[in-house]
Parts: C-alpha cells; sequence; structure tokens
DNA sequence: CTGAAAGCGCTAACAC
DNA sequence: GTGTTAGCGCTTTCAG
C-alpha cells in the first residue's frame, strides 16, 4: 500500500527545532510563544511560520514545570448526585478551553474521598485551581491549607472564606410561589426536603415570604417537608409520601403546591395520578431545578441557568488566579420560572368536583 | 487568634528535600517512588518516613516531563447527547484515579470541534491516551496519525482500526422482542429510528432475527422508522409520531413494540395515552437504553451496563498503553433487559375492548 | 545497592 | 531585540 507522505515518526518539534530552523535562540522562541513585546515582527513571522511548518506546540508539562503553574483545573463533582452537574461542566469546559486550559475531572462517589482527593492534587500544584460542586468544605481542608496557595470557587455551596457561587434559592421559591398565587391560588402547599439542608429551608423560607406578601395565610398542615435522610430528602419517594399526606387531607387539600425539587415533584405526579387526580386542573404543581425529566413531565419549574454558571463559575476561578488577594466573592443566580404545564389558574367548581378523593 | 500550628508557608518539598533529610541521593529517592526493586529495605523505610513527615509528593508534571508520559488521558465526549457518559464516565475515573491517573474532560458541542482538539492534545503528548465517545472518528485524524502515537479506544462507536467498545445492539433488541414473545405476543411492532443510524440497523435486526426464530410473521406495517433527521430519529418526538401511526392501524395495530431507545418510548407512551390507550394494558413497550427516565416511567428496557463499560474502557486503554503492539480489540457488551410495568402478558379479549382507538 | 550527572522542554533573568 | 544560562522536579543511565 503506498503511502502518499513520508510517515512522520520522529519525536514532535522541541524549541530548540524551530530555533534552529528559524535561525534565532530558544528564548526569541519562547518569547514568540508567550507573546512577549520585545520580538522584531520579522522574527516573529520567521518563527511562527517554521513552527506552523513543523507543527510544533509548546509542551504544556514542561511549560508547566518552568511556569510553575498547570494549566488546568480541577472539578470536583459528586458522582451520587449526578448529572446536574454535566451541564455545569460544560459551560465551564468552554470556557476553559478558550483559555487552553484543561479541566481534570474528579468525581467522588463518596463525600470522604474528598479529602484524600485534595491532598493528593491540590498539596502538589498539580491544578491551578479548584471547582468544587455541592459539596461542603472538609473542615480539615479549609484550616490546614490557606486558600492562597490554590484558590477554590464553590459552586452550589458556600463558605465565607472561597468565592461561591450559589443559586438563590429564596428568590426561587417566591417566584414560583408568586407563580402560584398569581393564578388565583390561595390554599397553597410547600411540600420541602429535609430541614438540614439550606437549600431546602431557603426554599421554605421564599415559599413563606411570598404568602405573606400576598397576605395569604400558611397553614402548617400545608407545609411538610420530608423525613427521609437520604440525599437530604432530595428523592421521588419523599415527593410521592408527602403528596400522598397531601391528598388525604381530602377537601382541605391544598390547591397548589410549590415542590422544592423537581425530582420530588416526579413523585408527587405520580401520587396525585395513583389518587385519581388530575395534574393541572384538581391541583397545580411547581418544581425547583428544571432537570432533563421535568421537560418529559411537562412540569412547571423554576430552571438555573446553569450553562452560564458554569462558564462564570470558570470566569471567577480565573480571575481568583490571577489576584489571590481579594477578598471572596458571592455571586448569586436567581432561577427563572419556565411555566409548562402543571400549573393552571385556580377553579373553584373543579376543584369541588373531584375534591373528595383520598 | 491563636494557630496551633505553624502554618507551613514553604514551597512543598522536592526529591532533594527528602533526600537530604534522609541522607541519600535524589536517586534513591526516586527509587523508592517508582518502586524500584535494587533500594534496600532500611532505605526505603527511612526514605518512605521522611517522605511522610513532609507529606512529600512527586510533582506530576516534572515526573511526566522526565518520563514521557503525562499520566493522564483524555475524554472526548460529545455534550450535545449528555449524560448517557455521566455514568460512563464514573466508571472511566474510578479505575483511573486508582492507578493515579487523571481523566481530561474534553467535551465537544459540535462534530467539528473533534479535529481540532484532537490536534491540539494529542499531538503534543499532552495525554497518555484517548476515549473517544460515540462519535465518528474524523477520518484525517484515522490517516493522519498512526495510533501507535496515542493510544485512542472508541466506546459506542466503532472503527477497525482502534480498540474499540460497543453494546451489541442486535442481541439487545433481540432480547427485547424475544421478552414480548415471551409474553404471548404476536403482532409485534419495531419502533425505530434513523435507517443511517447504524445501532438503529442493528437493533433493527435483532428484532428481525427474533421474529423469524419465532416463526412469528414480521408485517411491514408494524415496522416503522423515524424519518427524522435531527438526533438520527432518537428523538421523543419520532416515538410520539410514529406510535400514532401504529395506533391508526386500528384493530390492525401490534400488541407490543419494540421501541429502539427510551426517549423514543417516552414520546410513544405519551401517544398511548393521548389516544386513551393504556400502556400494558393496551400495548407493550419495551425500550432501549435504560437512561434514567425510564425507571420513572417505569419503562421496561433493555440496560447497558454502563458503569462496567467505563471501568472496562479504561483497562482497554492502559493495556494499550503498555503494548501498543497488538491487534484492535473489540469488545461487545450485552444489554440487559429490566422489566417494569410497561410490559405484560398478551390477552386477547383487552385488545378487543379497546381496539377501536385511533 | 546507591550517588552523581545528564537530560526532559520550556521560562525567565541576565547580558550584550 | 535577542542569545545565553540557569533552573523547574523528576527519571535514568553510568560508575562505583
Amino acid at each position: 500500500m503506498w503511502k502518499p507522505f513520508q510517515q512522520q515518526s520522529t519525536l514532535p518539534p522541541t524549541i530548540y527545532d524551530i530555533a534552529r530552523e528559524a535561525k534565532v535562540g530558544i528564548g526569541t522562541v519562547s518569547r514568540v510563544f508567550n507573546d512577549h513585546p520585545s520580538v522584531s515582527k520579522e522574527t516573529r513571522r520567521r518563527v511562527l511560520s517554521v513552527a506552523n511548518r513543523l507543527s510544533y506546540r509548546p509542551h504544556p508539562y514542561a511549560r508547566g514545570l518552568a511556569r510553575k503553574r498547570t494549566n488546568s483545573i480541577m472539578a470536583v463533582i459528586p458522582f451520587f448526585t449526578t448529572f446536574f452537574f454535566m451541564e455545569i461542566l460544560q459551560g465551564v469546559q468552554s470556557k476553559l478551553s478558550e483559555l487552553d486550559c484543561d479541566v481534570i475531572l474528579f468525581g467522588v462517589n463518596h463525600p470522604d474521598q474528598v479529602e484524600s482527593s485534595l491532598r493528593h492534587h491540590v498539596l502538589r500544584s498539580r491544578v491551578d485551581g479548584l471547582l468544587f460542586f455541592s459539596m461542603r468544605m472538609p473542615d480539615a481542608f479549609v484550616s490546614q491549607f490557606p486558600h492562597h496557595r490554590t484558590p477554590v470557587v464553590l459552586v452550589d455551596a458556600f463558605h465565607d472564606r472561597f468565592d461561591s457561587l450559589t443559586v438563590d434559592n429564596q428568590q426561587g421559591a417566591h417566584a414560583a410561589t408568586h407563580h402560584l398565587i398569581s393564578l388565583g391560588h390561595k390554599r397553597i402547599g410547600m411540600l420541602g426536603a429535609n430541614r438540614e439542608s439550606i437549600p431546602a429551608r431557603e426554599r421554605l423560607r421564599g415559599f413563606q415570604n411570598a404568602m405573606k406578601e400576598a397576605d395569604l395565610a400558611i397553614e402548617p398542615s400545608l407545609v411538610k417537608n420530608s423525613s427521609s435522610p437520604k440525599l437530604d430528602g432530595f428523592t421521588r419517594e419523599s415527593g410521592f409520601e408527602v403528596m400522598n399526606q397531601f391528598l388525604a387531607l381530602g377537601k382541605e387539600m391544598p390547591t397548589a403546591v410549590v415542590v422544592s425539587s423537581d425530582i420530588q415533584a416526579a413523585g408527587a405526579l405520580s401520587a396525585i395520578s395513583a389518587a385519581g387526580l388530575r395534574c393541572p386542573e384538581d391541583i397545580s404543581i411547581v418544581g425547583f431545578d428544571d432537570i432533563e425529566l421535568a421537560s418529559h413531565l411537562g412540569l412547571t419549574t423554576m430552571r438555573q441557568p446553569m450553562f452560564e454558571m458554569g462558564t462564570l463559575a470558570a470566569e471567577i476561578l480565573l480571575a481568583r488566579l490571577e489576584d489571590s488577594a481579594q477578598e471572596p466573592t458571592h455571586r448569586l443566580f436567581v432561577p427563572k420560572l419556565v411555566v409548562r404545564n402543571t400549573s393552571a389558574a385556580y377553579v373553584a367548581r373543579e376543584r369541588l368536583a373531584s375534591g373528595t378523593a383520598a
């Protein structure tokens, strides 16, 4: 079989190769590739041309070694919570790759792994920075490694000593509740997750505020939290279970409920149809998160701009890389309402017609 | 505020530091950390002890430079198809982290990006190997870079010149069909994706084989493919649309249908309920993939062992790293049937009762 | 078994 | 502007 071109089986060209060819010193080549101002236009052109011909690229590791930075960051994400991150990661990566910075994935299956991994990578300047998702920073890490060494930005998590980027759960829940109120609902319930979960608490507060603002009574029986410890109560089962408690109220049940997550809303929806009721007609539901499932369910929910969160996270980290001195910044993203078909205007007669269930 | 321990703000220790402390040469330290046999037990112990005390860790980049390998691989994944990979990636990462190998994420939003990225990273020995997901290898890459240079393993994709790991679509569809047959169904339909899609074709063939083996007739009217070019027809809409065509057959419609993907099955399910029919009672459905949605839908489907695929992919790549000479290996994973509640035994009378729909 | 020395490919400080 | 020279932290001969 004939080969059109010579199979180049030599080692990749180094800065020396291109220096020799271009008849300059390696320093100059280096300067060219670092956009150093003091290189004559002509020289730069020549170097670039040779480099291009040999398809030379600086070796990232050699560069990292010499420059004492790695040009890569690590994303520590909880695998067990899956794919909320996939999208954020997408934003992160797209931003970072523009700057020729690698994203190293570090998925942890159990919070215990976090600490050891942090040690492993961070201690050894394996990465320039860290993106830390949705988990509590281990205290050991916080106290042991002053974050001046390798910058960390927290995504969907908070700590006053680190940059962070979170979603405004309170605002979101407020908007969700407000949506229901503006639809004419008055008996509105809140299906929450665990009391211990910070986001869950914030969402609850948002609900309460919105109700208060609208001068609507918050009936204790219409505010229920998951008691399941699993995943802080953000599970399909907890949604199913708690919704059943609401339905058991019979004619006392809410005409609409704000659910603290889409996954719980999915459970709630099954509970509703299992009880022989229909979703927007008999009771309205609004979720939170806008996970993919939500669109399949036609669930009205609060969407978080994940891609943008990703790019912003990257930007913040980059900024921190430049200037490690500044005070931590804390950014809040406010979720947007996505109206689909689980929320409808309150209609009195419909309720009466089927309020006998459960 | 009193600090219990001196805040260590010195640079991380190098091989020199630990050599000095342990009163040995740097070569010896290096040997210790590379499990080189010729180091006396006592020396090794001493070095290790010092290293431990100073919490020393070899600098991966320096090591990479000297050793001429990076100890990291790159995963090229199509972001636009999302989270089928999340799980596979999980397997990959868990395997690789055991061996202290990093996973660099490279998500591409458009197939065009693939080539440039490949150039960028691979050409410059930025990574030791590549995991390439679900996309066609650009021909330019295949011909230009003999894969002897940096090994590639294809996951959910095929090319005879690279190691690959795919799922046995034909077997899977066969099993799905067989499941329906064993449930007593005879008028079984196939709701496929685009004819151009390889997986879609394989799944169709699996269906055909199973039917043939069971001596059941394949009625042309019961085998329909999506014609939508979008995502090769693996969309919710295509499922909805094609299922409607089946339903329009009235009493001629299939009593069960094999759907070539869960996402299409989701569409099919809505079509069914929109037509006033119920899923296992009036018509059985089995999907393919077992995406998360499937469990929420209670969809009977074919599950691919994604985590294991991930670990296996990692292993294959690792093996290839050791020995680049061998012939490419091609592994086939066979999906397993997950019975949920969209498939039920065929019952003649039920069909008659509601066969008047559409 | 172990120390010394020569790179790996690149950056940066220093001369000219 | 541009060449030269030290390293960056580690691996790997090569002597001993």
